[in-house]
DNA sequence: CCAAAAGTGTTAACGCTACACCCATGT
DNA sequence: ACATGGGTGTAGCGTTAACACTTTTGG
């Protein structure tokens, strides 16, 4: 607390696990490395703090960096400390957790990435640094975080069917869920309205299109 | 993440916010700080991370410094950055949340301090830096974690009665518990474990006595 | 015998789960 | 007409919440 001038000598970082949803599974944003030891290997987005710049700022600018994001859910998820966890030094990364909308976004790929792309989550490679942790700790906090709160939105487009939604559940759970029951729930909670339109996509029944009343962060129970 | 040379300078904290159960109320560890510009302000016991040393190591250390402690449940709760919390200069603050078991460990006052001193939740004053609002977020997370985990055996001692056990958990939700569906939700989950012993300590009917089968973490649900 | 806290069951409302058939469309 | 996904209701079960009296002890 007292910032007495002391020798610590700690690079603070920040890291950003980001998942979408992609043909109903679940994805999440790594960029490819291009320097020693771990060129090659795949990463979260991450970048150092700037002096002046609170930590939610640094992640906010480094997501826009990678992605054209502007409506996206943030959250600090835990800050990962370990004192071997880079090679060059100490550097204490506070990992960040994003949702962004079902991926219509372009993705741009920095120079100093090899190259950014995303990666289907039950398919990820071993990732540098101890990010396979963070990722794993993320996924946890996704799963907590879509069946408490009404957090799902924020991976949604504006208008989406009962299916998306329900597809949505089931590809971050990891389970099938019963097309009635979910729909009692979810219109119990009156977090999503009708909009009068269809969506029509198939030789098949039109399916009526929602949105979310409000993209306002809520506690909820809702499986 | 990449700790290239840049000139970046922002020091590492560690703060603590320590719960325990007193007469079946909530208080705080707050210490009085000696050094201006907080001189005489209660804060949270806190301290820079050592440059070799990992988090979770670093608040352990500075928990031992100002309590006694060795049975204690300590978990990361969340970083503080914003750029200007402290006047000296960048310091982010990694605060973590402590719960042990019904004071009566010795608190021991350190010099650096004025003063070190159980204060009761629902009287705190005013604290140094932005730690009203660690608190506040610590006393949340609190109120998830006894809801939904076991961890209320780190507030109790070794041997509680079903009535300790359930004003702990009144204390924390600052909300009355019906005894009956107390004790059923208790006995369900298999917790707890009768010990054949009565606690006399009253002109009253002796109450049984209890300890837990394990005080490994566990999520559940109680409430 | 009185005061104080311990201990103990039942009922009604609600929420959850499981489950199957018809509908609207394009080809 | 057929294939495809969309849309809809009910019954049984388990869980939760509300509620009051008797027991054991010390003074």
């Amino acid at each position: 607390m007292k910032p007495h001038p002391a020798k610590q000598n700690i690079k603070v970082a920040v890291d950003n696990c980001i998942f979408t949803i992609i043909d109903n599974e679940l994805y999440v944003l790594l960029i490819q490395m291009k320097k020693r030891p771990y060129q090659g290997m795949w990463a979260l987005p991450g970048g150092l703090v700037n002096q002046p710049e609170n930590l939610d700022k640094a992640a906010l600018r480094i997501l826009k960096d990678e992605t054209n994001v502007t409506d996206v859910y943030l959250e600090q998820l835990y800050t990962f400390g370990k004192t071997k966890r880079d090679v060059f030094g100490r550097v204490i990364s506070i990992a960040y957790f994003a949702l962004i909308p079902s991926a219509n976004q372009q993705l741009k790929t920095l120079a100093k990435y090899q190259s950014v792309q995303w990666w289907k989550y039950v398919d990820l490679p071993k990732l540098a640094y101890d990010h396979n942790d963070i990722v794993k700790y993320a996924k946890q906090r996704l799963e907590w975080k879509i069946e408490y709160t009404n957090v799902v939105w924020s991976l949604l487009p504006e208008k989406f069917t009962l299916n998306q939604l329900q597809k949505t559940y089931e590809a971050i759970l990891g389970k099938e869920i019963d097309k009635r029951n979910f729909q009692k729930k979810i219109f119990a909670l009156k977090l999503i309205q009708p909009l009068g339109q269809k969506a029509m996509y198939g030789a098949h029944r039109p399916a009526e299109l929602y949105k979310f009343r409000s993209r306002k962060p809520k506690i909820v129970q809702i499986l």
